[in-house]
DNA sequence: AATTAACATCGTAATATTGCAATATATAAA
DNA sequence: TTTATATATTGCAATATTACGATGTTAATT
């Protein structure tokens, strides 16, 4: 086992769920606000910042352009991640959507 | 490896990143849907509607009460889960926070 | 008291995720 | 063209997650 049975569920539910998977990482959510607060492209004082590996730090940066959330540029010989504002703002109103219509009280 | 190094992260990512990933499971979406869907307890016709066994039923359940999303009574010899509010606003917010202060443009 | 029904928990197998060193790739600089 | 720098990819070890059968536990029913 170990699979998630994807197919018992519909595509929203595997696409909301696959959403909040990508940010219930830490080190995808220090990656965020990092680049966040930077104002500006990135480019990798994000491995010194986050204290993970390179390639660790290059994979979650992977996970996180997966729902485009991140598009990378080319600078040079650096690479330059934004939060994809457009993409940001409809991921969350997919999630508001979700909560707003999943909250009955009952006890 | 395969741990999450949740030292080298703020208490805050980490709270955050916990509620993301709790819900990054499509059975503890289509759980935390039907629940609300029924407007009232729901015991365990879960099983069935979900599609899972009942143990596995009964771990996201616990999953998910471990967030505090969900509350469950003793109803008979039922147990009656229902969505607490509260919490569920609390948590919504945060994350709404988050997705407001992480939004910065800049290719 | 015995039986049944509804959950929870335990143990375990299969797969996924995390993290890193090593290596590949690409571009700027010398 | 060589070298240096930045990033991506690969391969692998350790741990986590998912799923389920078997087994406990609790409370209503007989």
């Amino acid at each position: 086992m170990g699979v998630t049975k994807t197919q018992i569920f519909t595509e929203k539910q595997n696409d909301l769920a696959q959403f909040f998977k990508v940010l219930g990482h830490p080190a995808r959510v220090a990656i965020l606000q990092y680049i966040s607060n930077q104002n500006a492209c990135i480019c990798n004082d994000l491995v010194e910042e986050i204290g993970l590996a390179q390639a660790t730090v290059s994979q979650h940066l992977k996970e996180l352009k997966s729902i485009g959330l991140l598009k990378g540029e080319v600078e040079g010989k650096s690479m330059c991640y934004c939060i994809d504002v457009e993409r940001w703002t409809e991921i969350q109103n997919q999630l508001n959507t979700f909560f707003n219509n999943t909250k009955s009280n009952c006890c």
